[in-house]
DNA sequence: ATTTGCAAAAATATCGATATAAAACTTGCA
DNA sequence: TGCAAGTTTTATATCGATATTTTTGCAAAT
């Protein structure tokens, strides 16, 4: 029998579906940063109810996405430079060791996954739309075939929350103008993945993640100059 | 004036108190791995009702001390000797990289910092009666000392957690015989630390963590043994 | 003896309403 | 005008009750 209505996505429960959304509102910038997210408000704007919404705000919370100051209700996170450094940073190291990993313990499976999702996101960057959206999915989708071979439960729970905090300063920042040479170095990881050569492997994914910051960062700093010069 | 007989510790809602409560009692064993975390009983148990719980569980969800399947409810979240490997290996890795940054960025308090908490430390290590409260809170307040000079945000919310995760594994494991030859290896630590050396530093936090968890397995792989023999 | 189907029981997830705390807005006074 | 104390308003945090969903127990059939 076909699922509810309101049972779209893999979500079983309210608070579930809640918190996708929420996440998704967030990371997309529907949600501004430092917003305050009023339950009654998003009551009516999400068509659940408070305790459901209050747990996913909760966990939204403990993945850093949103703050929860007591009493005080919650708000969207603040984005700012230094968060942005540091996330990029924390994020080098954990998918720089998740990349050994893979290479080490990956087999017949990793490897044609890299070569798939890689092919899937060459027909997005060389084409003429260049839709942002299915750029960031297929995106996804190669580094995470890059790190499939990661056993690491733990390496790949942070690394995911850190994928997603970065996404969000990429689409506040750049929400049309993506791709660039993005496309060489996706084929140098793919490369020296496929060679297994853990160290150039390394340095790839250090410079292809700095680079996106790079840019990321100076769309930031003209924003935030931007709202100085308005005010 | 004084604050309310409720309001304990920092906890400023009830969410707070149930989410520190039951994260201190799944690290110390009260609640044991896999345990069915019913809702009703827990209010009784904790005296709050379903709301302020499930917001706490749904945090510890995401916190991975507990695990939570849509519409069947939250369990302790189980152990295992390949997640204890996993939460060594990845907290050798992020406290390597904070103790590093404190290396470099660390100032006159932070040295001073890292002499105090050795110092109290010390005196629990070398005294007679060997409080293991006692002594897991200087030993906690001395890893915190030496990683203070670090200035990222996310590695040191990720190292937190890692940090109770891997305490939860010494508390079932030995929570009685603690301290041995410890005493070495955080002197070395200090050394290295001050003597701003981060080789030499990182390969004694390396090898000083490694030596724990390999202890802690060893308990649990024969406690899983008296296990089997019993069934 | 094992399985299948149904009914009863338990537990979860959710909503609506209330108590409580914080913020905003006066009003009185120097 | 500036400030401070009290008052209204707003929003949060929490509880109790209800509607689903899952599990359990039991009987009938293969």
């Amino acid at each position: 029998m076909a699922k509810t209505s309101t049972e779209q996505n893999g979500a079983k429960t309210l608070s579930d579906q809640a918190y996708l959304k929420l996440r998704s509102d967030i990371i997309h910038g529907v949600l501004q940063p430092d917003e305050k997210l009023r339950i009654e408000h998003l009551r009516t704007e999400y068509g659940v109810g408070a305790s459901p919404l209050r747990e996913a705000l909760s966990r939204l919370a403990a993945d850093g996405f949103v703050t929860a100051e007591g009493q005080r209700g919650f708000r969207v996170a603040p984005m700012s430079e230094e968060d942005l450094e540091d996330i990029t940073r924390l994020r080098i190291l954990l998918e720089k060791q998740a990349l050994c990993q893979s290479i080490e313990h990956g087999g017949d499976e990793w490897e044609s996954q890299i070569v798939a999702s890689f092919y899937q996101l060459e027909k997005v960057e060389e084409s003429e739309e260049r839709d942002p959206a299915e750029w960031e999915m297929r995106n996804h989708d190669f580094h995470e075939a890059l790190i499939a071979g990661c056993t690491s439960k733990w390496l790949r729970r942070f690394y995911g929350i850190l994928y997603d905090q970065h996404k969000r300063y990429r689409n506040i920042a750049l929400s049309t103008e993506i791709p660039r040479d993005l496309h060489q170095e996706h084929e140098e990881l793919r490369n020296t993945a496929l060679a297994r050569d853990k160290k150039r492997a390394c340095d790839a994914i250090e410079h292809h993640i700095l680079r996106t910051a790079e840019i990321t960062q100076r769309v930031l700093r003209e924003e935030s100059l931007q709202k100085k010069e308005i005010a």
